[in-house]
DNA sequence: CGGTCAATCTAAACAGTGTTAAGATAGATA
DNA sequence: TATCTATCTTAACACTGTTTAGATTGACCG
């Protein structure tokens, strides 16, 4: 490779050119992760393919792998962007209340509602065989949003750090599981509004029986 | 070939017949499930392709068709026979301890070790979109898994059905959330023997935590 | 200003996938 | 023995992700 370094400024060079130019893109990337989504959003998780990315970008199917390699590692930076979104939805759920129960129920609704309304997103975050697993930046990602509940486990808990670790691996597994479960229907359809509703109602009662009042 | 038939009674019908015969199979279903587990057994859930199962049966690839009608068709046969040993594992599970709580523990360490040792038909069973999710009998064997829980858990919450039923919602939810981020390694590598081992006695701490000796 | 060069993208090909249509085969039945 | 139907194959189609070789372009440097 060896990039000739790339001056930061003072030069010619457009970094938001004419939108539908000829050979070069200029900005292939960005494009590239937004048609990502844009299929998750409509087709789910399933239904992405690298070469229906590409077509909606207007690029061969090949342009592809000259900025991520293959079709993990576009997968990888749309995964890192929705961790990303999930650590600053759980952030704000949690900063909007007060207590430390108070803002992990918060957390638990917030993590449920962001698997509901992106599930194509959502499932590709915890599809490691389609990502590049070991790709550092997603792993930093995927910690810090766990890392967005043990700051308030610890906070309701207060012993040692060993069960602060346990506490925060029940919560994220039981909202987890209530996510997945609910995404594959086993809690009755998420399709209608009203399905989607009844379906929160039953996480509030979840998250009452588990985190009671008294705890 | 054409053997000599060598009938093992004066019947001409058999239902247990020449095991690599010519044209006709004659189990081809079954040999196309066993090799639909193996691989998943072997690659795991995004390892599976109908053609591999077709080779692994020793016919061409249009052959599962006429009897499953398509890919999904067969998987949702292999999905259904994994829920009907879930449901067995659990059941034994239960079966093996006194008390309510006792058995909801050891069926949530059953439940987490049918995922770990079993990871590509777990995923499969609910991988709603790779499956005929409105089959009758698939739905029927995912409730009667699910059932299994809910027997115990009336068991030991004893309140009214609706508690029950929000308590279920609980256990599974988190057992099975446990199950999917160990399979996606968020608890850390589930290779080793030693990995396995530890994320087993996470699972303990969890189920200690959420359902403790008072409840 | 003009030439070079690396980054970027395309075209074409390859091996693989699931599914379908048409035809061959064989087992059971009459 | 002849026929009928379930079962299986062959061949084709439209896809997929990835690779290789080559075309194009914009930026840098003399």
């Amino acid at each position: 490779m060896t990039k000739p370094i790339a001056p930061a400024r003072a030069k010619p060079s457009r970094k938001v050119p004419k939108p539908e130019a000829g050979y070069h893109h200029g900005e292939l990337q960005e494009a590239l992760i937004a048609a990502s989504e844009a299929i998750l959003a409509e087709q789910g998780a399933e239904g992405f393919t690298l070469r229906e990315a590409a077509r909606r970008a207007g690029v061969s199917p090949a342009a592809p792998s000259h900025h991520f390699g293959n079709a993990q590692g576009l997968l990888t930076e749309v995964a890192i962007r929705g961790y990303e979104a999930l650590a600053d939805a759980l952030r704000d759920a949690a900063s909007r209340k007060q207590g430390a129960r108070e803002k992990l129920h918060a957390q638990g609704l917030a993590y449920v509602e962001f698997a509901l309304k992106h599930p194509g997103r959502f499932q590709m975050m915890f599809a490691n065989k389609r990502l590049v697993a070991d790709d550092p930046r997603l792993r930093q990602a995927s910690r810090a949003a766990g890392h967005e509940f043990e700051i308030i486990i610890a906070e309701l808990v207060g012993g040692p750090p060993k069960q602060a670790k346990t506490a925060a691996a029940a919560a994220w597994s039981t909202v987890h599981g209530f996510a997945k479960l609910a995404l594959e229907d086993k809690f009755g359809s998420v399709q209608s509004e009203a399905g989607y509703r009844e379906i929160m109602t039953t996480l509030n009662h979840v998250l009452n029986y588990l985190w009671p009042a008294s705890r």
